[in-house]
DNA sequence: TATTGTTATACTCTATAACTATA
DNA sequence: TATAGTTATAGAGTATAACAATA
């Protein structure tokens, strides 16, 4: 998905010509300052390298996002999992037993509450953790370049307000 | 981490009970503070709150977006949109499909490029495009609304340096 | 030959409801 | 009765390839 290597284009003619890359010309539209789309655009355009980072090791975020919650000294049970994730019980499931199909996790019924299942880490799933928070803090440098290192730390308390 | 409206919790007895909201707990996962999660959580709120918002005009935020575009002066073309909105051209033919079949939109054969189609807006085109603005307006604020002026000013702009 | 839009298709993601086992 | 997890299923979103018209 060649997005970018945008070359130097010869501005040509303005008076007959209206193009210009066309992304720049659209920045005019309501939708471009809208802070939802632009939510979306970034979420987009990261996810897709985060998953392509991620492929190597055969996991999508959304496996990784689960993971980490796992390999915290939490115990978080599934119930636990979907509210911080946002994801419905189902789907929940089915990304615990994928994850626990190649080894990185296993149930454990929750004794205080039989009903519950807590989501622990294997020791390969916490070898597999930090790859792939090594491969997402990657990703994240090379989507987040164009900021420096405070306008990021903003970036993030911002969105740490808005997120929860 | 002070996130947001943390309403003081009664620490209670921490050897007994692990419960809390589970949400505030795992907190302290490495990725609650990945930028990317944060933004991948963010839109997901967002993103349904404005749907749920639009549903009143039978839009969705991605129909808005189309509509958003072409309601400027720039005259887009389908790839136009397809480049600025991240969405490939299948989907951007679904897209105007629907918005022309209501009536909000026409597409125009570029006569400079009779391969390109320019869509654009009816009159009623516009006049949805303006209600639906005040409804993701609307949308933003509510899911803004723990970020001041000044903030929201701040986080567009860092979300405009990182999805262009 | 390459590109724009179109169609078809398959795959992922998301949402919902019904079922079970516990509470 | 209500809740945690599971299963099944359908719908929305996304990605890909093949095709027609035009360049």
């Amino acid at each position: 998905m060649p997005t970018t290597a945008t070359p130097e284009k010869t501005p040509a003619d303005e008076s007959t010509a209206p193009s210009a890359t066309g992304i720049e010309r659209l920045q005019s539209a309501r939708v471009a300052s809208d802070i939802q789309f632009l939510i979306a655009r970034a979420r987009g355009r990261g996810n897709s390298h985060a998953n392509l980072m991620l492929a190597e090791l055969d996991l999508k975020v959304r496996h990784f996002s689960v993971l980490s919650l796992v390999c915290t000294e939490e115990r978080p049970t599934q119930r636990e999992l979907g509210e911080f994730l946002d994801l419905d019980p189902s789907q929940i499931v089915a990304l615990v037993d994928s994850l626990e199909e190649r080894g990185a996790v296993r149930r454990e019924t929750d004794p205080r509450d039989r009903r519950s299942k807590i989501v622990v880490p294997t020791e390969s799933g916490h070898d597999l953790h930090e790859q792939a928070a090594a491969l997402t803090r990657e990703s994240e440098e090379t989507v987040l370049q164009t900021l420096s290192p405070r306008e990021r730390r903003q970036l993030r308390a911002l969105l740490q307000k808005v997120a929860f």
